[in-house]
DNA sequence: GGACGGAGTAAAAACGTTTTAGCTCGGAAC
DNA sequence: GTTCCGAGCTAAAACGTTTTTACTCCGTCC
């Protein structure tokens, strides 16, 4: 070390006339400076016993003094540990994650965390190109959010050791934490709503093949169908993307068949919106003509003229238990069997569901409850456009 | 260096009996493995032109077999960067934030960087925190959105020499790049297009005192008020907070005193859609009573149902041309003068928008220009509502 | 035949920490 | 008067790279 002569000759040189900015402090200065070797900062500054009560405050106060800060990447080197966790989305863009996302970050902001967000745009390179990177980096976890890595990206995380959590979407063949929500459940309460109303013909709108909580959706939909004994046809089905855009063509599809839904189910609000949109356009009424149940219950759902029905996911509390898993995870033995977390879904009544025009109805009138769901829900959606 | 005796035995020992993750292999190990020293091997990858190609050949050939990659944290800690910027929002769950960056993130993901989301909640302890933390990870720069930094933060990041882009709002007396919108242009077309369909009294939901976008908003309002020689009255002037529900709120004060507006302008979207709930609530048509503009044109503000008419803000766009900026000044002279890019709001009509009730016209009736308006303005709106 | 030069490689320093092992010193125990 | 011990500190190794400097050949030139 060449750098720690004298005491009054630090590492950043005196007079920094240089224009550079002046390089900012090391632990060696501060230990120069206090007079102490670097190991005693280090540990005064960790708070380890083994450290003089009056040698601690001198290195505090003149650490404060000079402002001194650890580097990071210095530390991060040592310790095997980047205090980063790595956040890989789909699409940012989607009103439905940022407010995962914040979940999130609030757990993880707690524990002085940085969050690396991971855009992939549901594109395999761009997926395994940034696990890369972050298994580079060092991160402590990693939370997947409504996507699956393939198995060599997961190995890879395996094998490095990192902590992963996954969300909204079981790896298959991988055990690791997750953190869903019951989806079966919540198409469940959707189908048993709308069944009350009176609704014996429900379209559905599915999401993506191959995501399993799309599987899920459908599945409780068709079960609904089977256990109410509702109308069935191959044309009440219709495959979205998840999209508004989808959510309108796929409506369409729907209402040109020859049997027309009474009531729409959509795999998430997306969908619905579009759905909306379409029956807007195609001049037929809801919910007096159609009824339109979504899932999510995203932001804008609530505003007074989309006044959506729908599926309240509890988004925030998503992240947040995601979060919390992965932290239990980094702070805890890695060896511990995963972990799942089932959050509930219910059930929000909005102004986009009432019973079906009266001649649909051919099974026995229901009775108060009903007609008491409905005029709340009319109620609800008073002088739509 | 204990580890580097013999061929065989690499530091990562031959048998990974332990039960633990079994070590990534360092460049020590490909060194050995390759039988050449870890100096030819860091410039084999580099691609430095001073290695033999066979050398070269044999060691892409080897890292590749084993999985060899290098460690972000000891390159970044002997090269001084880190390979990533700092993004600094207030809301990430606001429609706006994602947009913007989903911007970053493309230009950003080119150079293979990665994104540090820091959430302030517009906290001032949250902001110096996460400037702090960001500054100790050593970032190659940092980009804040609609927020300003204390001059103290902005101090520590100018003498780290870290390069900053602002967007959306300018750090008064501090000289960075920054990223914004034509704020005055975009309120003064809202405005020009109100009067051109008739309208002599406008309101206007202002957004947060102290942000300048706010400041230059209104300014514009002010000016059109006095330019086209506008109703003028205080109540005509609310202020919100850019949420959902101040637009909602503000709209009711405005719509409770003595004069009400025959339309509306809001400083952002969301309070646009709060002034529709606001004004569905009231029984108030939109827009054959009162017309409604707003401003970013957030996704959801085309839907069949909002159909809001808006100024559109570039947010995608600002989000490329900050981080374009940003590694502009990351790779090139940091002594440069700063640079601005200023985009351009353009007008989107939808249906909130419509010539105001008949009776509220006072003034001699404008000629043909204001009635090619009209029906231009009425084109664009067709099918809709 | 020796000096020169360039190509290719190796040795070692440096980046800024944490942590382990060891040192010193004063007091207590025997 | 040794020995032992603990408190408080230091020296040095280690983390895994990149980069500077130096070295070794080998062919070419004079």
């Amino acid at each position: 070390m060449s750098r720690n002569r004298l005491p009054q000759e630090e590492a950043n040189g005196g007079t920094d006339a240089g224009q550079g900015s002046p390089a900012r402090p090391t632990i060696l200065d501060l230990a120069a400076l206090c007079g102490v070797s670097p190991a005693t900062v280090s540990n005064a500054l960790a708070g380890k016993p083994n450290v003089k009560a009056q040698t601690r405050e001198l290195v505090l106060r003149k650490a404060r003094e000079i402002g001194y800060h650890a580097s990071s990447t210095a530390r991060g080197l040592r310790m095997g540990r980047s205090w980063s966790i790595g956040l890989v989305v789909g699409d940012i863009a989607n009103p439905f994650v940022p407010d995962v996302v914040r979940g999130v970050e609030d757990v993880v902001w707690r524990e002085r965390k940085n969050l690396i967000l991971c855009n992939t745009d549901f594109q395999a390179e761009k997926k395994t190109a940034y696990v890369r990177s972050l298994l580079d980096k060092q991160i402590d976890g990693m939370i997947v959010l409504s996507q699956i890595l393939d198995d060599q990206d997961m190995e890879r995380v395996e094998a490095a050791g990192i902590p992963l959590v996954t969300v909204n979407r079981r790896a298959p063949g991988h055990s690791c934490d997750y953190v869903g929500i019951d989806n079966q459940a919540g198409v469940r309460m959707a189908m048993d709503y709308l069944v009350s109303l009176g609704h014996r013909r429900v379209g559905f709108i599915k999401g993506l093949f191959r995501s399993s909580s799309a599987d899920d959706r459908l599945a409780a939909y068709l079960e609904a169908v089977a256990a109410h004994g509702l109308d069935s046809a191959p044309s009440l089905v219709v495959q979205g993307d998840y999209s508004i855009e989808s959510g309108d063509s796929a409506t369409r599809t729907m209402m040109a068949a020859a049997q027309r839904p009474t009531a729409i189910v959509a795999a998430n609000d997306l969908m619905a919106l579009g759905a909306l949109g379409a029956l807007h356009d195609l001049g037929i009424k809801v919910p007096s003509d159609v009824s339109v149940v979504g899932f999510d219950n995203i932001q804008l759902a609530e505003h007074p003229l989309l006044n959506l029905t729908t599926i309240n996911h509890p988004k925030r509390e998503t992240g947040d238990s995601a979060a919390r898993l992965l932290l239990q995870r980094i702070a805890g033995d890695r060896g511990d069997p995963p972990r799942s977390v089932i959050l509930k879904p219910s059930l929000i009544v909005r102004g986009t569901s009432a019973p079906p025009p009266a001649v649909a109805v051919a099974k026995p009138r229901r009775r108060g409850s009903s007609q008491a769901e409905k005029t709340q829900a009319e109620k609800n959606q008073t002088a739509g456009t």
